[in-house]
DNA sequence: GCCTTAACAAGAACAATTCCAATTTAGATT
DNA sequence: AATCTAAATTGGAATTGTTCTTGTTAAGGC
């Protein structure tokens, strides 16, 4: 677990890597997140996969999300309370959320900084990951909104 | 919703700015959460405020907390996909998750630093909340794991 | 080709939260 | 002080996203 998954290696040496196996249903799965690069939830992975394997099950689905994630291929994505969404990015990066349309958006970390730079931590915590997410409106949103505005 | 509670006024007074009541079971519900500085779940919370109202059902205990938190009185903590926690400290902050022991501490922000300073946001993002949680170990259980260690 | 074990499918179970309908209560109005 | 009305509470049912269970399938080493 928490072995990074290096750009050279192939997904299938990770998973040996760890070992288990690449089937046919963890690779569509695979497949699905890396084909666009958006952050589907468990039930819009399987609508999409069902294309290629018409017969995986969402337990499966789910299974697969897991195994991946272990693997360090994919990232899974908390948000408040809302379903987990799934992230093929392997950069260190934020999420933002749009409160409007929804869609969730990567936030890059700035070169060589780090979120201790920001909040200030007590000493002796080590830590082992963070998350963070930001909600708000997107662009896209907000120049929707603006239009409306005018009329 | 949104308005934060200013130091000075009541929590009676910031909830009729709502145009709400305050009930038995609201200031109950509030001491609970001001009367520790801890993150407990909304169980938490309901076992706790039985002691002073032993009829409270856990549905008002979450009715409460949810208007207790649009009334900025306190904030609802989401991590990972673990029940939600209430938190009654009205500073910006961060929370860190204890792995080995499950407690939450405040992380607080350093003064005059926003997140932008770490994260790259693409322009026209319009913030209006985030949410930062690391994970690791705490001080106390390190010490205890060195502790193990050294036998 | 056989055997062991991992992986999968289908549906049941689960936990946290929300919803609902009936009852109670706060506080405004007489 | 009694009455009234909308807001709040209750207890239980319903919902949602996820995990668990059990029987079946299929890799891949021998
Ligand atoms: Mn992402
Ligand atoms: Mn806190
Ligand atoms: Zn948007
Ligand atoms: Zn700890």
């Amino acid at each position: 677990m928490n072995v990074p998954a290096s750009k050279s290696s192939s997904p299938e040496e990770t998973i040996h890597g760890h070992g288990l196996r690449m089937t046919d249903q963890r690779r569509a799965v695979f497949d699905v997140l890396m084909g666009e690069r958006d952050h589907p939830t468990a039930v819009e992975v399987f609508t999409r996969v069902r294309a290629k394997v018409p017969n995986i099950s969402l337990a499966t689905v789910y299974n697969c999300l897991d195994t991946l994630t272990a693997c360090g291929l994919v990232k899974t994505v908390a948000h408040e309370r809302e379903s987990a969404r799934y992230c093929p990015n392997l950069e260190e990066h934020a999420h933002f959320f749009c409160e409007s349309c929804g869609t969730v958006s990567d936030i890059p970390l700035r070169p060589r900084k780090q979120p201790q730079d920001v909040w200030n931590f007590p000493a002796d915590f080590s830590i082992s990951h963070h998350e963070v997410s930001f909600g708000g409106t997107c662009p896209k949103c907000a120049a929707k909104a603006a239009k409306q505005n005018r009329n």
